[in-house]
RNA sequence: GCACCGUUCGUCUAGCCAGGUCAGGACGCCAGGUUUUCAUCCUGGUAACACGGGUUCAAAUCCCGUACGGUGUACCA
């Protein structure tokens, strides 16, 4: 490893909504750089002005700071390196590409992108791959293969032209990435990369490459997309004459189920999100869910990302930031692509709701209520959180374990009647509305005290009453301790509960 | 097609570099326990070294091949 001050980079395209992998891969980044005590820079590489979606760079930005992922340099920040938006850097790029003319690393083209299509077309036809390399060149039109009286005449006639990068002939590179060891390949199998476009703007590999080198890149940290292409930027570098930074090519997320890459298509069909905050399709109108809106927290949202694809090496799962920063090694993250699986998601949500105060989830709980037209303290709220946190994964899902804390049943489910509500229940059951009339000191204990003695009194079974005391006051067998329940809705509520259920369910005639 | 990368329970993964473990953990699933119910929780169980060769006393681990998968192959990033 070099010694170089570590300053890393996430560089995303503004084409969309930045996808899940892409969070991963700039976590890393940010992990990587607050543990060597480095730099962390946004960068925004929009040299394709025909795929620019408007409000995407804004998304990303949101995004980031949503997850908890600071950067020190940036598009948002500023920085002694910027600017940051590649597209407020074009006029750089021109004198790189004519360094490389120069030296005899590059060289001008003049065909057409039809041309070329129909070149490899033909190509296919005889089963076959049209490359522009060191063999096909001669053949084309650029300024290797033309006499430099045609070149100029060409310019002459404002000609279009693209630059491309001269693909050196049968020499073997050997590169390091930092999770797969050794990488080797040949240049022979390599094509003449367009390093500047013909509307006067550069490609990604020339951008990034010079980008990198002159914000001092320490560690290039990448998906696994990046690798087929690494030998052109390393040959870049040498071109240059530069140092080239460390590389660590990340492995890719899978779909959860059969093959390929994790895409927004797998997350409609299989009901979950892939970008961390809703989007809207500026075009269509569409909409995609986010982790942000489906109730995830944002530290739940990390941890899942962070675990997958890396490991600490040992048996922990449960990582806040600073604590991933404390465990985090590029060295560990592993080589093949993970499948996503989004039911280990919701199990970290859990993990995060159960650690969260009753009272912070209070305040997130309270909103929902209100929506739902429940007026109540937050002290009971606080309360209710407590008897049924350690149940649900996410925050809405409280309403579903609470409801019946605020509405009385109107109707009871009819399994349960039939199943509980026996031939006596209606004796019993007026017997404890009497007997919870008369107690004074309504707390949970008490009354749990008092029922329980009156049951073993009769000689009653435990399960026969205490279900059907339970169906009339949820209206269904679930819930927490039902005597809580009781306590917390307090007396009144509660035999009007009991008298409603008497009414509705009656005598039972013996059958 | 060609190039590169990869392959341990259904899923995320430990173990591989420095060969010797009943191949460990987590999610899920199943069973039991706890509970007045449901859920939680606890305990237990389920289940994997892609295949074939080699090297070796010994291979998940080292080597070769095959299969399968992924990515790339744009004037996109």
């Amino acid at each position: 490893m070099n010694t170089r001050k570590v300053r890393v980079r996430f560089a995303p395209s503004p084409t969309g909504p930045l996808h899940i992998g892409g969070v991963r891969t700039a976590l890393y980044n940010f992990l990587f750089a607050r543990k060597h005590g480095g730099k962390f820079i946004l960068r925004i590489e929009d040299t394709d002005q025909t795929r620019f979606v408007p409000g995407a760079e804004e998304y990303i930005i949101e995004s980031f700071k949503w997850c908890g992922i600071q950067f020190d340099e940036g598009v948002t920040t500023g920085g002694p390196y910027g600017p940051y938006r590649q597209s407020e850097r074009k006029a750089m790029y021109r004198k790189y590409a004519e360094m490389l003319l120069e030296s005899g690393n590059a060289y001008y083209a003049f065909d057409t992108s039809e041309e070329l299509s129909e070149l490899r077309k033909l190509f296919e036809k005889k089963k076959k791959t049209f490359t522009y390399n060191a063999f096909e060149r001669k053949q084309l039109k650029n300024s290797l293969a033309l006499s430099k009286q045609e070149v100029d005449e060409l310019f002459e006639k404002k000609t279009p032209y693209v630059i491309r990068f001269k693909m050196p002939e049968n020499e073997i590179i050997i590169m390091n990435d930092l999770i797969r060891e050794k990488v080797e390949v040949n240049t022979s199998t390599l094509d003449d990369k367009i390093l500047f476009k013909s509307d006067g703007m550069p490609t990604y590999h020339l951008a990034n490459v010079v980008d990198d080198h002159l914000m001092e890149i320490s560690h290039v940290i990448r998906g696994e997309e990046w690798l087929p292409s690494l030998p052109l930027h390393v040959l870049l570098y040498k071109a240059f004459g530069w140092d080239t930074p460390e590389f660590a090519h990340l492995p890719l997320l899978l779909k959860p189920d059969g093959n390929g890459k994790l895409s927004k298509r797998d997350g409609d069909r299989l009901g979950f999100p892939v970008f961390p905050l809703q989007w809207k399709d500026p075009k269509t109108g569409e909409i995609s869910t986010g982790y942000r809106e489906d109730g995830y927290f944002p530290e739940a949202f990390v941890n899942m990302l962070a675990l997958l694809g890396w490991n600490p090496g040992d048996e922990r799962e449960l990582f806040i930031m600073e604590e991933l920063i404390e465990a985090f090694s590029i060295e560990r993250v592993g080589k093949s692509g993970s499948r996503f699986d989004p039911e280990k998601a919701k199990w970290f949500n859990h993990q995060y709701l159960i650690r969260k105060s009753d009272e912070e989830l209070a305040d997130l709980f309270s909103p929902i209520l209100k929506e739902k037209g429940i007026e109540t303290s937050i002290e009971t709220i606080i309360r209710i959180i407590s008897l049924v946190k350690e149940r649900v994964a996410f925050v809405h899902e409280l309403w579903d374990q609470s409801y019946f804390f605020f509405i009385r049943p109107e109707d009871y489910d009819p399994k349960t009647v039939k199943k509980r509500w026996k031939t006596d229940s209606y004796e019993h059951i007026s017997r404890i509305k009497e007997l919870l009339a008369d107690i004074d000191d309504f707390s949970s204990e008490n009354i749990e005290k008092i029922v329980k003695a009156w049951i073993e009194e009769n000689e009653l079974g435990m399960g026969a009453v205490m279900n059907a005391l339970r169906l009339v006051i949820v209206g269904a067998l679930k819930g927490p301790h039902l005597f809580s329940i009781i306590e917390l809705i307090g007396k009144n509520e509660t035999l009007a509960r009991i008298e409603n259920g008497l009414k509705v369910l009656g005598k039972k005639e013996t059958g």
